[in-house]
Parts: structure tokens; C-alpha cells; sequence
RNA sequence: GGGCCGGUAGCUCAGGUGGUUAGAGCGCACGCCUGAUAAGCGUGAGGUCGCAAGUUCAACUCUUGCUCGGCCCA
């Protein structure tokens, strides 16, 4: 060697390695992503994909329909991220698993949109041509398919956007109506009543969505019904039971009385009395209650007797109005009712079955049915006996104390307190700010525990629903065998839908609505049924599949009636569809159709899906009207299994809303930071639950990204050049740590392998990260930078074997983490993937992994843990010394330690000093812990490690003087 | 108001069937390196496991109540 002075040492740094890549540290995302759609367009990927896994295992995700009004949110985007990371992980797995997104189009909010646009241009709805307003929510409906698409592209979801399901194309409507006509060929539908939410001014029904609250003042009244009968307590005939309400237009309609068998445990002083009155007569009611109603009526009231809570069972009274005659005399029962409370009123509550819902289902389980005597605009209908063409109900003057009702009552006996004073909270209409009412009106129904009637099937396809129903199943049972069936992700799902399921009243099919399917019944005149006619039905379907839901029009009745019915004799239902029949029926005109053959099983079994994957919400949406609508026709659910995910909340764990101001736009955190980085957000959360996003969270998933974005880039610069002749394949012959690499990274393949199969994302993401920051960038890489650098000869192109391992292994490193990136970081994974084969097509039609095969030791994953155990030991111990300055580089510390461990490991000083990224390393006999002191050694001009035959600062270690030999 | 679900370090998450000083990554602070450099490495400080009772020799883990939050209903 040469005698320079140090000062004057030799620059080695053109003689080592250095990484090279021209892969940025900089993402750049905003901008670099919509270049990578538009080659993935240009490439038609979605179309290759396909081509690739043609004939594999099956895995198809269904999906559920969003629906098509207002920008991407961010419960959007993350359903959607999720469902993308199914199917890529699917196809990564080699499995064919196509995705088809769809969207929800007919429906209420739509309507109103297009209403409120009407309103703008000064037009009224009722003026407008049906199907014109059809034709207006069709495009509206369109506008927002449109426009949610392409945010969805935009946040790299693969899938078969040019062939998207629409619940509004021609072939879905008519394929809802044709499931529709199953439920009722095999007896599933039933023309009932229910009370609904009524605008007498609007003469419509109103959702709740279109309803507010207003205070407002109303009559209150007290009156009085005679007791005829009361096996329990005979004395109480002849007493009155008093009720209360501030609704007097319901008086006319009352039918029953309830009561609360159970009272006393609400408050034990509050059951009923008998109370001896000042006017001579003997009236019922809550003993709480009574000194309220006393000041209300003027009367002083004196207990006669206290009531048991049953003295009330099987009584009768009879109306104030019995005189008319009529349905005012008939009996009016008491009925017992657990919503009936001691809060306000008498403790006896006037049930209306027509106009309240505890009314409505108390009488009806008590064969006490709606008689519609209030019509659509508030008036009683003309032949009522009492106050019959009069109203609107809603008027406070028809309500008030000296109106008819009141009047009437008084003139009868029957009123006993009266009184315009009565303040509270009272829904209104939306729109026309008008008080609205409940009023029963008809609806139709699919039962949930009507046992299909086997005996007298109507047409072929009933024996077919039967069949797979099986013997005597309601539709009820028929749900919770399938339920039973299906496997929930998280399992709690299962509970939440059963219990939903189990205690679900009938599904009320109908609505009366203008945009969407229409419920195409024929209702005979004379008998009220429904005309089931194969035939006909034919007819209505195909007409449908031709022109859409307009088809459904009186004109066109005789058409589909054909010759063999009179349309005179006929009532067509102008009904339409609950939307969720609608997207109940996905499965039909999606998985069945046959309109997306990639979605056609080759199997031959069923079309149940693999996989349902919605929010959490959906129990009772989307996941329970599938399921209902199959189970009735299929006898069994769509679905093999469902996932559900929680909500996303703001940053303190609150929901988001508009008024609230804390919305995250996930457009606009793709336009700052990336669509990778929702996605890796998306990921990372525990998505089983509700779970958050915020500036913070942002911030700590965008420097998780930049980490993984770094492990890319440096496997690039590591690898450049890496040619097939330099692989090393015999695993044996690596050294020891690349064999120890390489049973951690099967580990890795084996944990994310599960982390697949559970759709556990989170602990994907999770050991993906851990793998890159702990096992490579921190131990690996580090290690191993000696030998990348120094190992070679760059002039000749030698390098030792070693190297030659260790690059091996980055190459398999690569290979492997490129692949389990991909369907996380969809845009990098392409970026990282062209850098390094510009020419090589996309890195998502790459396949899950092959790793190379090797026997696995365990011994020496044992051994290597419990190393770098140790070489935590080692460096905590630098530390201090290297605080105080004795040493900088860990390489410039000699450590001492035990030789009692490390021999019995069989590991070598040198190994234990490459591990360490340390000095020489010293084996004493017995020394206690590790002690660490500065080198004495010269540092290696060219690596920089102090070893004891470098002569001096700059000059060689024997190592490199062999390589730059070599 | 009802049904169901959840609350572990600043953040994201681990913590089978209850058992020694509750873990990881990130962030943060401090330091090292300057041949991954708007990068890399190390060390360290952070938690009464929502609160309160109870069961138990022993509870983050079981029971009850409360509280906060969420979904679905009313």
C-alpha cells in the first residue's frame, strides 16, 4: 500500500455502490395518478385482467347499489376502496373476481330534486306529463351515475365501468317486476293498511325525511265513555272511563280504548280508581292522573275504590256518539297496551286505528281493522254517520272547543273538558308547512309468517319457490335458516340482522310515488283479488323490458289483460316499488342475467354471490331486502357471506354532517394528497368499527406512505443492474441473516395469506408496514448496506458472493412486496412496478407470490430472534457512549461481551460485528453484560469500518483491497 | 325512549379461555450518520386500559350501573 498521509487519503466513493433509480422520493400524487388511469385505459387493464384469470376459481363480490344523487362522500369511498381491496387480493390470489358497480336510480330523493327544479322554473308537478317527469329523474338520475363513476375511477377502483347496472335500465325494471310477479303468483303479496304520514293540503303521503317539527297549540279534551261491561270488576258498568286527547277530529274514528295492565310498575301509586264525581256520575281513570283531570273539568273527584290492573280486562264501553247507531254503536273494547303511560292524560288512551300507529297495531292484533273515514283531503268521507263530508281535520276551528265535534260530544254527554290551550310539538310538512295527519291508507304487503300454501299452486314457477322453500316455511323462517347459512364478517353481523329479521312487521311493498317500478297488479273489482295469470304477466314483463316503467299505463291495460279479461273489470295499481324491492333484486338482473357473462357461474351452482359488502346500516337496508326478496323466491339468500363496515366519523370521534362543518371530502383529499393515500387510510383503520379521519390521521398515514414509498425506492437503487446471470438459487448456500430474511418474509406471505382470507385489511396493512419499517429498513438494509456498497468491484463488475446473495434476496423482497403493495397502493405499486420494467404490462395482473422453496429451519429463525435481541442490547449500550462523544459511528465502537451465548449459537465474531453494524466485536469468558470502547483500529479509506490491518486513516481493509483487485 | 355496537399511549392498532413492571408502528424529544440525504439509524419520554361499584387470591380481560360516541328504530 502507499504511504499518503490521511490528510491526503485517496476518494473511494467512485469505487463503492450507490443506489440508482430514477423513482422519486417525491410522490407527487395529485398529478402522477390520472396519467396512470389513462394508460391503464389506453391498455383496456380491466379488459386483460379478465383475459388472465378466464376459467380460475370464481370469487364474486356483488355490489351494492349507491345511490345516484351528490358528489362521492366519504362513506363512499371507503365501501368502495374496501371492496376494491377484496377483489384485487381475490385476483392477486389468481382466483377471477370481476366487479360490476352499480347504482341505485329510482326513488324519493330524486323526485324531489326534480321537483325542486320545477319549483325554481314555476312549474307544478301535477301538470307535467308522468312520463315527462319520469324522463326528468331518469336524466337526473344519469347526470350523478356520471359523475360518481368517474370520482370512483378516479380513486383507482378496478372495475367494468363501461358496463355498469343501473336499477333504472329497461332489463332491471322488468326484471323487478318479474320478481315482483313471483311474490305474488306464489301468494306472498297482500293488499293491507297502515297508517302513514299524511299531508291533507298536499293530499299525499309524506316520507320522514319530509316531515318537521313545529310548536303549536291544540284542543285537549276529556271524554267520557260508559262502561256496558266488565267481567272482572262487575260494579264498574255504569261508570265512565275518561280518555284524553288533543286530536278531537279522531274522536269520530275511535274503535277502542287501551289500557296498561302493567301501570303499577311505571309507578306504583299510579294504578287505576274508581272516583265518585261531582256531577253524580262515576268515572275511571289513573289515580296519579286524576287531580289533573279534575282541574281540567271543574269536578271534585273522591276515590270510591282502587283498581287491579286486570279489573279492566274484557270491559266494554260504547261510544259518546252510540245513538247513531251504526259503527257508533258498535262495542268499543279495552285493550291492553304497554305504551300507555302516566305522563299526560287520563292513563286510558281513545284508540283510532286509522290514525296512530300504536293504534293501528293494537287493534289490528285485536281483529279491530282501519275503516278510511278520513280522506286524502281531510274530510270525513260523505256517508259517515257522524260529521260525514265535513272537516278538514286539520283545521283548529273544526277542532276547537265550540266546533262540531266538541259540540256534538257535549250534546251527547260525553265531553267533560275542553280547552284550546294545549301546547306541543307537531309534525308538519316540508314543503307546504301545513300540520299533517296519520292516515291509514292501503298498501301492499309481503307477509313474513304466512306459511306458503303448498296445496294450490297457481303457476310453475310457485312449485319451484316451494320446493326450495321447503315444506311449510313462512318467509320469516325461511330468512333465519338463511341467515343461519351465511358466513358475517364481523360475526356480531348475524346477530344484528337476525334480530332485525326476527321481530321485522310485514314488508310493505308500495308506494305512492311516481319514479319507479311499478307494482303491476290488475285487482279485480268485484273480488279484491289479485289476478294471477302467467300469461299476463308475460305480457307486462316484456313490455317493460321494451319501454321501462311507462309501459305500466292505463292505456295498455287491455294489451297485457289480452282477450281473456275485461280491463272495465279490472283495477290497475298505480303503486309503485319500495326501492329497496328494487335493489333486493340486484341479484336477479345482475348475477343471473347473464348480461355479465364474467359474473356467470361456470360451476353450476348457484349465483349466490361470495361476498355482500356494505356499511353496517344495511342490516336493515340493503342486506335484509336481498335477502327477503330471495328467500321468497329462491328459498334461500344471495349471498355466501357479508362483510360490514362501521362509519366514518370526524376527527373527535363525531359524525360528520354539513351543518356541523366537519366533512372530509375524499375529492378533495385525493386532489392534496392522493388517492393512495385514502386508500392506505382506508386500510389502516379498523374498518369493523366506526372509526375516524382528520388532519392528524392524514398526516400520520401520509409519512406511513412515504415510508413504504422509500423501501420501494431503495429495493429499486439496490437492484439496479441486477442481472439473472448474478441470482444466487440455492437458498443453503446464502449466508445466514439472507436465510434468515427470507423465513421472515414467508412468515409475512403466510400472515397476509390469512390477513386475505379473514378480509382482516387492517392487519394487512399493519405487518406489510411492520415487515418494511422493522425487519428491512431497520435491521436488513442497514445491515446489509456494507456489502451492497463495498462488495463490488464497479470498474469490473466483480462482487462477492455474498453480495450476490443479498441482492438475490432484495429481488425476491421485491417481487414479492411489489405484489402485496399492489392492491393497497394501486398507483405507486404501477409507479414502482414500470420503473423497474418499463415493458413488463401491469403490476396488477401479476399473481400472488411464488417464494423460493428452501427447508425452513427453525433453529435458526430462534437463534437470529434471539440475536436481535441482542443487538438491541448493543446498541442501547453504544448510546450513552455515544452521547458523552467517545464514539459517533456505531462502527468506531468495539463491544464486549460474553462469549457464553454467543458460542453456544455457533455464530461467528465477524457475523455478530455485520449484525451489530459495530467494531470488532470481543468474546470474553464470563464478562458481565456488554461494555462497549472506542476503537483503536484506522479506518477503512473505502468502508469506513476500523479494522485492525488497516494501516492507517484512508488506507484498505483486506476486504476491499480483494475487491478493487478483483 | 328501545335494540345492537364501541371507548387501550398525541395518532393508527395488538392484547385466545382473567395471572409477573400493558405492547407495536408512527408521531414527538434528543442524538448519530452525511455513500438511501426534504432520506437512513439509535435512544428516550408518553397510558389510573371511558368512569364507578361488584365477583375473585388476582380484571384491560367477567357482572352491574353510569358516561361519551355510533348504527338502526320509535
Amino acid at each position: 500500500m502507499t504511504d499518503t498521509p490521511a490528510t491526503e487519503a485517496r476518494d473511494y466513493r467512485d469505487t463503492v455502490f450507490l443506489p440508482k433509480t430514477d423513482f422519486p422520493m417525491k410522490a407527487g400524487l395529485p398529478q402522477k395518478e390520472p396519467a396512470i388511469l389513462a394508460k391503464w385505459l389506453e391498455a383496456n387493464l380491466e379488459g386483460q385482467i379478465r383475459a388472465a384469470r378466464q376459467g380460475r376459481e370464481q370469487f364474486i363480490l356483488h355490489d351494492g347499489p349507491p345511490y345516484a344523487n351528490g358528489d362521492m362522500h366519504i362513506g363512499h369511498a371507503l365501501n368502495h376502496i374496501l371492496k376494491d381491496m377484496v377483489v384485487r387480493t381475490q385476483t392477486l390470489k389468481g382466483k377471477d373476481a370481476p366487479y360490476v358497480p352499480g347504482w341505485d336510480c329510482h326513488g324519493l330523493p330524486i323526485e324531489w330534486k326534480v321537483e325542486e327544479q320545477y319549483r325554481k322554473k314555476k312549474l307544478n308537478k301535477d301538470e307535467v306529463p308522468v312520463e315527462e317527469f319520469r324522463a326528468e329523474c331518469r336524466a337526473y338520475a344519469q347526470h350523478w351515475v356520471d359523475v360518481q363513476r368517474e370520482q370512483l375511477k378516479r380513486l383507482g377502483i378496478g372495475g367494468d365501468w363501461d358496463n355498469p347496472y343501473l336499477t333504472m335500465d329497461y332489463e332491471a325494471e322488468a326484471t323487478i317486476v318479474r320478481e315482483l310477479m313471483k311474490f305474488a303468483e306464489s301468494g306472498q303479496l297482500y293488499r293491507g293498511a297502515k297508517p302513514v304520514m299524511w299531508s291533507p293540503v298536499e293530499k299525499t303521503a309524506l316520507a320522514e325525511a319530509e316531515v318537521e317539527y313545529e310548536d303549536i297549540t291544540s284542543t285537549q279534551i276529556d271524554v267520557a265513555f260508559e262502561i256496558t261491561e266488565a267481567p272482572e270488576v262487575p260494579k264498574l258498568v255504569g261508570a265512565f272511563a275518561i280518555i284524553w286527547t288533543t286530536t278531537p277530529w279522531t274522536i269520530p274514528v275511535n274503535q277502542a280504548i287501551a289500557y296498561n295492565p302493567a301501570l303499577e310498575q311505571i309507578d306504583y301509586s299510579a294504578c287505576y280508581g274508581v272516583f265518585n264525581a261531582s256531577d253524580g256520575r262515576r268515572y275511571v281513570l289513573s289515580q296519579t292522573l286524576a287531580p289533573a283531570f279534575a282541574a281540567r273539568s271543574g269536578l271534585e273527584l273522591t276515590l270510591e275504590s282502587a283498581l287491579s290492573n286486570d279489573a279492566l280486562r274484557g270491559a266494554i264501553a260504547r261510544h259518546p256518539m252510540h245513538a247513531l247507531g251504526g259503527f257508533f254503536a258498535r262495542p268499543r273494547p279495552f285493550l291492553a297496551g304497554d305504551f300507555v303511560t302516566t305522563d299526560s292524560g287520563t292513563g286510558l288512551v281513545h284508540m283510532a286505528p286509522d290514525h296512530g300507529e300504536d293504534d293501528f297495531d293494537l287493534c289490528k292484533a285485536n281483529g279491530l281493522d282501519p275503516v278510511f273515514a278520513v280522506e286524502g283531503d281531510g274530510k270525513y268521507r260523505d256517508d259517515w254517520g257522524w260529521l260525514g263530508g265535513q272537516g278538514s281535520v286539520i283545521n283548529p276551528k273544526f277542532n276547537a272547543p265550540d266546533g262540531p265535534i266538541c259540540t256534538d260530544l257535549r250534546d251527547a254527554g260525553g265531553l267533560l273538558a275542553a280547552s284550546a290551550d294545549y301546547k306541543h310539538s307537531y309534525p308538519h310538512s316540508w314543503r307546504s308547512k301545513a300540520k299533517i295527519i296519520f292516515r291509514c291508507t292501503p298498501q301492499w304487503f309481503v307477509p313474513m309468517d304466512k306459511v306458503i300454501d303448498r296445496d294450490t299452486p297457481r303457476c310453475a314457477d310457485e312449485a319451484q319457490i316451494r320446493a326450495a322453500q321447503g315444506d311449510g316455511e313462512t318467509l320469516r323462517q325461511t330468512a333465519m335458516r338463511a341467515i343461519a347459512d351465511t358466513r358475517f364478517v364481523p360475526a356480531k353481523g348475524r346477530n344484528r340482522i337476525g334480530s332485525m329479521v326476527e321481530g321485522r312487521p310485514d314488508w310493505v311493498l308500495s308506494r305512492q310515488r311516481a319514479w319507479g317500478v311499478p307494482i303491476t297488479l290488475f285487482v279485480h273489482r268485484q273480488t279484491g283479488q289479485y289476478l294471477v295469470d302467467a300469461a299476463v304477466n308475460a305480457r307486462i314483463v316484456a313490455a317493460v323490458k321494451e319501454g321501462g316503467v311507462d309501459a305500466w299505463s292505463d292505456a295498455r291495460a287491455q294489451e297485457y289483460l289480452g282477450p281473456d279479461y275485461d280491463a272495465a273489470d279490472y283495477e290497475r295499481i298505480t303503486d309503485i316499488l319500495d326501492v329497496w324491492f328494487d335493489s333486493g333484486c340486484t341479484h336477479a338482473f345482475v348475477l343471473e342475467s347473464g348480461k355479465w357473462p364474467a359474473l356467470v357461474r361456470r360451476d353450476g351452482g348457484t349465483h349466490s354471490a361470495d361476498l355482500y359488502l356494505e356499511g353496517s346500516d344495511q342490516h336493515r337496508g340493503w342486506f335484509q331486502s336481498s335477502l327477503l326478496e330471495s328467500c321468497g323466491t329462491r328459498g334461500r339468500a344471495p349471498y355466501k357471506a357479508v362483510l360490514t363496515h362501521g362509519f366514518t366519523m370526524d376527527a373527535k370521534g363525531m359524525k360528520m354532517s354539513k351543518s356541523l362543518g366537519n366533512t372530509i371530502s375524499p375529492i378533495k383529499v385525493m386532489e392534496t394528497n392522493g388517492a393512495d393515500i385514502i386508500r392506505l387510510w382506508a386500510l389502516s383503520v379498523d374498518f369493523t368499527e366506526d372509526h375516524r379521519i382528520g388532519d392528524e390521521i392524514l398526516k400520520g398515514v401520509a409519512d406511513q406512505y412515504r415510508k413504504l414509498r422509500n423501501t420501494f425506492r431503495y429495493l429499486l437503487g439496490a437492484l439496479d443492474g441486477f442481472t439473472e446471470e448474478e441470482r444466487v438459487t440455492d437458498v443453503a448456500a446464502m449466508p445466514e441473516l439472507e436465510r434468515y430474511m427470507l423465513s421472515l418474509l414467508a412468515d409475512l406471505d403466510a400472515k397476509l395469506a390469512r390477513a386475505v382470507d379473514d378480509f382482516d385489511f387492517n392487519a394487512y396493512t399493519r405487518a406489510l408496514a411492520d415487515f418494511c419499517n422493522e425487519d428491512l429498513s431497520a435491521f436488513y438494509f442497514d445491515i446489509r448496506k456494507d456489502r451492497l456498497y463495498c462488495d463490488v468491484n464497479v470498474a469490473t463488475g466483480y462482487q462477492t458472493p455474498e453480495r450476490a446473495a443479498y441482492r438475490s434476496v432484495l429481488d425476491t423482497l421485491f417481487h414479492a412486496l411489489i405484489r402485496y403493495a399492489a392492491p393497497v397502493l394501486v398507483f405507486t405499486a404501477e409507479e414502482v412496478w414500470s420503473t423497474r420494467y418499463p415493458d413488463a404490462g401491469s403490476v396488477h395482473l401479476l399473481e400472488w407470490p411464488t417464494l423460493p422453496s428452501f427447508e425452513r429451519d427453525k433453529d435458526l429463525v430462534i437463534r437470529n430472534a434471539e440475536l436481535r435481541e441482542l443487538r438491541g442490547k448493543v446498541t442501547e449500550a453504544i448510546e450513552p457512549v455515544r452521547r458523552e462523544k467517545i464514539v459517533r459511528s456505531s462502527l468506531e465502537a468495539e463491544v464486549t461481551m460474553s462469549d457464553l451465548e454467543v458460542i453456544l449459537r455457533n455464530l461467528d465474531r465477524a457475523y455478530l460485528a455485520e449484525i451489530f453494524i459495530s467494531g470488532i466485536v470481543h468474546l470474553e469468558a464470563g464478562h458481565e453484560g456488554i461494555s462497549i470502547k472506542p476503537t483503536t483500529h484506522h479506518k477503512c479509506g473505502r468502508c469506513w469500518r476500523h479494522l485492525p490491518e488497516v494501516e492507517s486513516d484512508g488506507a484498505l481493509c483486506n476486504r476491499c483491497e480483494t475487491v478493487l483487485d478483483a
